[in-house]
DNA sequence: TTTAGTGCAAAAGTTTTGCATGGTC
DNA sequence: GACCATGCAAAACTTTTGCACTAAA
């Protein structure tokens, strides 16, 4: 993680008015620098690695915190072990393949109209759905 | 849950080729008398209180061979917490209420078409996806 | 009789919590 | 000094596994 990162990490959280401590900035700038998305161990090991003396209960409490302030998001690809993965604004979904885990966001969700026409349907009010597609990048579909 | 059931779950199981043991026919005639959605732990304390002395590994390990099977389906509403229930064939999705955890099946799924052309853009091929859509229904709406 | 299923207990794995310590405003 | 963050260890919780025992084909 270079200087940069850091600094852009220590921005964001700033911005959120989260305080800045080192291990938040840690912890952000690892997956802004990361591509794609890593669990809470995983990203606990690559710090430890670094020769960083961090708990992981830090990392589960500073993903929580992040994630609820919407710095990142949480995705699930098999339960029981949750990802994090720092991405743009607003609605979007994930596209991730299933060989190297690499994770595409896509954006353009045409879902709304459709979802609330079906609930309704069903005497339901939509109040938030989530779509997790899986698929085979090219590098890997290429291998 | 009345002999009808049982006996219908032991018509399930016997159609896929499931041997149909006395603790199966209990743990998918659960499922087929409720209308929603069940967790391992649930179904166990269900059956428990009704004298059954069936161990909780019995119920994971039974609810694990009748998704292999197709014969019910795992929804994941939070992490960390898998779901079951018995559900309609083919391809379909979940609308859920939030508050009182009321399952209703989706079946009109329309994303194929569009899932196929986005995932083409970044160069991926879809494979599958999965989508749960959170509403309220109508009684807590009322209520 | 041979195989598959089950109960119980222990283990594995992830995530959360309690509490004392350390850092920050 | 007051408050928030952190490390460490223990606990909580869901799910899986090992193994002896039982039931079924």
């Amino acid at each position: 993680m270079s200087a940069q990162q850091r600094a852009r990490a220590a921005d964001v959280l700033g911005e959120a008015g989260v305080r800045p401590t080192s291990r938040r900035v840690q912890v952000l700038g690892e997956l802004i620098a990361e591509r794609d998305d890593l669990t809470a161990q995983e990203l606990h090991e690559r710090l430890r690695a670094r020769g960083e003396r961090l708990g992981l209960a830090t990392v589960y409490r500073t993903l929580a915190l992040l994630a609820e302030e919407g710095l990142v998001d949480a995705i699930s690809h098999r339960p029981g072990e949750l990802c994090y993965r720092r991405c743009g604004e607003g609605h979007h979904h994930h596209l991730v393949c299933s060989d190297c885990h690499r994770v595409v966001e896509l954006s353009e969700c045409e879902l709304e109209p459709w979802l609330e026409r079906v609930s309704a349907v069903h005497g339901f009010v939509a109040t938030g759905h989530r779509l997790e597609v899986a698929g085979v990048c090219g590098d890997c579909r290429a291998a």
